[in-house]
RNA sequence: GGUGCCAUAGCUCAGUUGGUAGAGCAACGGACUGAAAAUCCGUGUGUCCCUGGUUCGAUUCCAGGUGGCACCA
């Protein structure tokens, strides 16, 4: 029987820590978290992370691990995570990988291209380039750099164009020749869960999840990190619209309804991501049974076909 | 009960001297490989309250109705 790894994901706010634990205590297993905000040990009330009861039920990993300051990224997280799998294989044959980060996802199931981890300097350098030189100025420079890329990157998306330009100074080859598309084959197999439900109702949920984080303390927490609100880690919804009502650019109450737009335009872009995704099986969330008896019946199948 | 004003997108409201309509916000769709809760691109989604009348043609003008607001009783 092959070890398997089920991926349960879908949108923020739709439930996915509930239906996690439970799937994971059926099959008696652990969570691997797939969530590039709740990794960051400062952050726990804005990123909803498993309360202490849900984390004692079930052993989580990747939450609260690391700290904003470091320089955490998919390709890292994909390391990490293979890592962890193959240990965690060794006493299991299902794991869970549970999370809405869609990067970080498909690093762990399909991998990423190897590249040189980024230069902050050149990064810095680069950004300023943007600001007083203008986009322009970057495409011209990824023109001679790299044609080819520069061919089909957005080039509209300043982020793309530097992170290709950071690439080809820092290897002195173009940043194309890196992109092979790996598709990496996994020692184990997979099965994709995403959870959806009606809009209407998902964005109910996020409006009040948020009221909830703000009764929770969302604003004394956010205050906790914001000297070091200019770090990536804190480029992150909840966050950095207070950090705007406390530089004073807005008010609370706007910067509470900027955190619940923004959250519903998040989840509108992880569906889109996800949507696209051929191997999702969709389920609602209240249906980690229905699940359980997909999981069930894919691994008998495996047995019969032995 | 009477008089006046209003009724247009999910919301707030423009507008059409009569040729079926547009802003802001909200919303929706898409791209995506080392920043990904990031970054970028795209899209008006409409019984112009209802029923009649005038008109070649009514969301626009007229009448009645319905609902809301204000004032007078």
């Amino acid at each position: 029987m092959p070890k398997t790894l089920v991926v349960l994901t879908g949108p923020t706010g739709i439930g996915k820590t509930s239906a996690a634990i439970k799937i994971a205590r059926h099959f008696n297993t652990e969570i691997i978290s797939a969530d590039s905000r709740q990794i960051f040990k400062e952050l726990s009330i804005g990123t909803a992370v498993p309360t202490k009861e849900e984390l004692s039920v079930v052993k989580h990993h990747f939450i609260q691990t690391h700290s904003v300051t470091e320089n955490y990224n998919a390709s890292r997280y994909e390391n990490d995570a293979l890592q962890l799998l193959e240990q965690l294989f060794n006493n299991h044959e299902i794991l869970l990988l549970a999370g809405g980060s869609m990067l970080y996802i498909d690093a762990v199931c399909k991998g990423i291209d190897i590249m040189p981890d980024v230069d902050p300097e050149i990064r810095a350098s680069l950004k300023k380039q943007l600001e007083t030189d203008g986009i322009e100025s970057l495409r011209l420079q990824l023109k001679k750099l790299d044609p080819d890329y520069y061919i089909t990157v957005d080039l509209k998306n300043p982020n793309r164009i530097i992170h290709a330009l950071e690439i080809c100074l820092m290897t002195g080859k173009p940043y194309s020749s890196f992109r092979t598309n790996p598709n990496k084959q996994r020692p184990f197999s997979i099965l994709k869960f995403g959870l959806n439900c009606d809009r209407d109702i998902l964005h109910t949920r996020i409006n009040n999840r948020v009221d909830q984080m703000l009764r929770e303390g969302l604003i004394d927490e956010a205050q906790g990190v914001y000297s070091q609100k200019q770090l990536n880690a804190l480029n992150t919804v909840g966050y950095r619209e207070l950090f705007a009502y406390f530089d004073g650019e807005t008010t609370k109450e706007k910067a509470i309804e900027l955190i619940k737009r923004n959250s519903r335009r998040y989840a509108r872009k992880q569906l889109t991501w996800f949507r696209r995704d051929p191997e999702m099986n969709w389920f609602e969330p209240g249906q980690a049974n229905e699940i359980i008896e997909f999981i069930e019946s894919e691994l008998n199948k495996h047995e019969q076909n032995r």
